[in-house]
DNA sequence: GCCAGTCAACCAAGCAATTGCTTGGTGAAT
DNA sequence: ATTCACCAAGCAATTGCTTGGTTGACTGGC
C-alpha cells in the first residue's frame, strides 16, 4: 500500500517515465512479449535499473493497470458530480469511457484488458474494489434512464451489453479514421437510447 | 470402415489432439505463457515431439485460430441456410457465435481475440478473409431487420456495437452460473430488437 | 509363415538464446 | 559522508527448437 511516507504520493520523476512506457509496450506487444530490456531501453536505462523503482515486472504492470484504473474512475465520477439529467449523464459517461480506452496514453485499458490474467491475485483484489464501483455508477445511470422511459432494460444484462460494445471499441477504432471519438460517444448513446 | 482416402485433410489422430490441447491452454493462460512443454505433457508427450506435427509455435497457434475461425464461419452460414424471417436469423446468429465464443472446446475465439498479435501477418491474412465474410452476413441481416422495422440502425457502427457486446461476453460469462447460453441468446437478441 | 525393409510417430538429450532479477560498484548531489 | 539513481556484469532458469535414435505397425517377396 501506501509505502512511500517522505516523497509524498506522485513525482514527475523517471518512475512515472518507466510506467507510461511500460504501459505503451504493454499494449503494444503484451506483457510476456516485453522483456524488461525493452522497458529500460525505452526511457534510456540499462536492463537492470528499473528493478530500482519497482521489485519486479509484475509490480510494473500492476501500477500500471491500477494508475489507469483510478484514473477511468475519477473520470465517470467527475461526470457523476455534474449531476446532469439521464440522457447526458449517459452520453457523458459513454463519453468518458471511450475517452479512457481509446486516448492515446490510455494505454491502461487495453493493458488490463488482455493481461488481466498476469496480474498476481492480491493486485486482482486491489481492482475488482475500483470495478465494482464503476459497475455501480453504470448501474445507477441506466435504472435512472429506464424511470425517465429512454431505455427499455436496466438489468445488469443490459449493463454488460453495453459496457461490452464500447470497451469492444477498442478493438477497432483507429484514431486516425473518418470517425471522431465525439461523434462515436453521440452516435453510440443514440443508439441504446430509444428514439 | 476406415475409408480415408487420403492423409490430407481430417485425420482423428494426436495431430488433433494437440490442437485441441493448445487451445484450451492457450486461452487459459495465453499464448506466451504457455510452452510447448505444457502442450506436449496436456497430450501425453515429450518436449519435442510436437514439432514432428508443426514446423513452429507459431504454426500451432495459426492452426488453433484457423480451424475455430472456419468452425464459427461455417455455424453462421448454416444459420443463413435456413432462410428464416430477420427476427428469427438474427436470434439464431446471435446464438450461434455465443456457442462459438463460449461453450467448452471453442478455446479458439478467446485465443484469437487475444494472441491476434503473436500471429505472423501472413497468417492474419487468411483470418480476415474469413472476418470479413462473417461480417458481411450480419451486416446483410442488420438491413433485413431495419427494412422490418425491427432495428433502429443498420449501419456499420450498430454491427460492431451489437457483436462486440456479444464477444464481450467471453469476458464475464460463466457457465456454470444461473444464466444457461439459451437464455443468454434470447435476452441479448430482444434487447437490441426493438419492442 | 517368416523376415528384411520402410515409414510414421515418437523419445532422449541437449544447445543456444533469452529472460527476470541480483550484486557490487560509481558519479553526482546533498 | 551519506544517499539517490543508476550502471556493468552476470547468474540461474526457462525457452523454442534440433538432432539422432528407437519402436511398432505394416509391407512385399519368397
Amino acid at each position: 500500500m501506501a509505502q512511500r511516507t517522505s516523497p509524498a504520493a506522485e513525482e514527475p520523476n523517471r518512475r512515472a517515465e518507466l510506467v507510461r512506457a511500460a504501459g505503451r509496450l504493454f499494449r503494444e506487444q503484451g506483457y510476456d512479449a516485453t522483456t524488461i530490456r525493452d522497458i529500460a531501453a525505452a526511457v534510456g536505462m540499462r536492463s537492470g535499473s528499473p528493478f530500482y523503482h519497482f521489485k519486479s515486472k509484475q509490480d510494473l504492470l500492476k501500477t500500471v493497470v491500477l494508475e489507469g484504473m483510478h484514473a477511468a474512475l475519477a473520470a465517470i465520477e467527475a461526470v457523476l458530480a455534474q449531476r446532469l439529467p439521464p440522457r447526458e449523464t449517459f452520453h457523458a459517461l459513454i463519453r468518458a469511457h471511450l475517452d479512457t480506452i481509446l486516448v492515446s496514453g490510455g494505454d491502461f485499458a487495453p493493458v488490463l484488458l488482455h493481461e488481466w490474467r498476469s496480474l498476481s491475485p492480491e493486485s486482482r483484489a486491489e481492482i475488482v474494489a475500483s470495478k465494482d464501483r464503476y459497475e455501480k455508477i453504470w448501474q445507477k445511470t441506466l435504472t435512472d434512464l429506464k424511470r425517465a422511459n429512454l431505455i427499455a432494460d436496466d438489468s445488469s444484462l443490459a449493463r454488460l451489453l453495453i459496457i461490452g460494445s464500447i470497451n469492444w471499441t477498442a478493438q477497432w477504432y483507429r484514431p486516425d479514421g473518418k470517425l471522431s471519438i465525439d461523434k462515436l460517444a453521440k452516435r453510440t448513446a443514440n443508439f441504446f437510447l430509444l428514439s
